[in-house]
DNA sequence: CGGGATGATTAGTT
DNA sequence: AACTAATCATCCCG
């Protein structure tokens, strides 16, 4: 303690002129003193030299001798103005590195991520919560997500701990070297400025291994990302009654066959079908069920796209929605169809995009404003088949096995499907798709 | 395995 | 923003 280090700054910088070395070899009585005092000197600089070699106590015994060597001060003097020449050339190479993009495209990454961010972050939970209350029945999905939620916060952890380690680690290290800088600084020279730079050198050398980490933890959560991703592409087949429940839907609203977002809330749960918790997480609106909008808008299309085949679907359909309304009620049968005149398929009105005009009426069930079953087509290639079908009155003929007859009604020549009161009431095609009577075969 | 059925995604439209 | 049309990716049955 009585020494305290002897740092550059507080030695001044004027010894230029004046090596306290010289000074006191000069300061000898005799000539033939020279000889000893070299002697001497290499006394000690072999004793320096050596230093390193020895176990500690003996260094530590040998450090203390050279401490209080007499000639330790005009050493240390030397040693300083060597210094303060090599430094100027350290300073060269001293240059204040700008903040590593890579390392800051990390630090976003997973801060966009929660990983890094403060503690659970309120926007997984916010989303954890939307997915809750989106989908209620959905055990399936919340599982998954609950299942992503815990895989990223194992990771979180996993992170967190070993960044502490390092930080710590880092901080230990520093310290460390830092009291043996300042410990050896009262054998030679360092300037605060070395220390600071040894410093910034040891953080550096720890920020790459927590790059390294940050690393691994970005690409773990990406992975994590795109396993969960995938799994959303994974299409899992509804199951019957919910299949039956949309198919009821739509081909009672044929018409329309656009269900309202109560509508589609309401499908879903009856359906137990949940919104995919990816559509949750990534876009936090709270809206419509997409599962079910992607399920009406996949049979809008495809039914529109092949009437023919669905006619099968759409009577059964229809008659079930029919027994269930328990309306019916045939009234007059027109006069018109050759058909019997129940034959009527669940009513669509839903206008082709092309041509109103395909479509022919037939018969009309319900005095009140309600058309019979329709048959439209909007495909150019259709047309023929469907004179066919309907000069067949509900016959069928190659593709299209209905039964079903376009009333007018309904349906506008330019688009979308027009809304039409509930066809409900209109069918009883007795029989499946075969409900063709008059001359089916020919 | 091939191919149709089907849920999801995407580009483009209104 | 919701819809259509096309397409992708998977399921599932023969």
């Amino acid at each position: 303690m009585d020494e305290q280090p002897r740092l550059m700054h507080s030695h001044g910088v004027g010894m230029a002129g004046h090596p306290g070395l010289a000074q006191h070899m000069q300061d000898g009585t005799g000539g033939t003193d020279g000889e000893g005092r070299k002697q001497d000197i290499g006394d000690i600089l072999q004793q320096i030299m050596t230093i390193t070699d020895q176990s500690l106590d003996e260094a530590q015994a040998r450090k203390h001798a050279l401490n209080c060597h007499r000639m330790k001060p005009a050493l240390f003097n030397v040693l300083c103005e060597i210094k303060e020449k090599t430094v100027l050339s350290i300073r060269g190479a001293q240059e204040e590195e700008p903040p590593d993009p890579q390392l800051m495209r990390l630090d976003n990454m997973l801060l966009a991520e929660g990983v890094s961010g403060p503690e659970k972050g309120g926007g997984s939970a916010a989303a954890a919560a939307a997915a809750a209350a989106a989908g209620g029945a959905g055990s399936d999905n919340s599982a998954e997500h609950s299942d992503y939620r815990a895989k990223l916060s194992q990771i979180r952890q996993i992170y967190h701990t070993e960044l502490e380690k390092y930080e710590q680690a880092c901080n230990e290290f520093t310290t460390h070297v830092m009291n043996l800088l300042r410990e050896q600084s009262r054998t030679r020279p360092i300037s605060p400025k070395e220390i600071e730079r040894m410093v910034s050198i040891i953080h550096r050398k720890f920020s790459s291994i927590q790059m390294q980490l940050k690393q691994s933890t970005c690409e773990a959560v990406m992975i994590l990302r795109s396993r969960f991703l995938d799994a959303r592409r994974k299409r899992r087949n509804f199951n019957k009654q919910a299949t039956e429940i949309l198919n009821e839907y739509f081909y009672s609203h044929l018409s329309n066959p656009y269900p309202s977002e109560e509508a589609k809330e309401e499908l879903a749960k009856k359906c137990s079908i949940t919104v995919s918790q990816v559509h949750v997480l990534l876009s936090n609106k709270t809206s419509s069920n997409p599962v079910v909008s992607n399920w009406f808008g996949n049979k809008r299309i495809r039914y529109k796209k092949n009437i023919g085949k669905f006619q099968e679907e759409a009577n059964m359909y229809a008659a079930r929605t029919a027994v269930n309304a328990a309306s019916a009620s045939a009234q007059g049968s027109q006069a018109n169809s050759p058909s019997t005149p129940n034959s009527a398929g669940s009513a669509g009105s839903f206008n082709m995009s092309n041509s109103g005009d395909l479509f022919m009426s037939v018969q009309s069930l319900n005095g009140d404003s309600y058309q019979g079953a329709q048959v439209g087509a909007n495909i150019q290639s259709q047309v023929d088949t469907l004179r066919h079908v309907i000069s067949q009155a509900g016959g069928y003929s190659d593709g299209l096995p209905g039964s079903q007859i376009y009333s007018p009604q309904g349906i506008s020549a330019n688009g979308g499907w027009q809304d039409a009161p509930t066809p409900s009431s209109v069918t009883s095609p007795t029989e499946g798709p075969g409900s063709v009577h008059s001359d089916t075969s020919n």
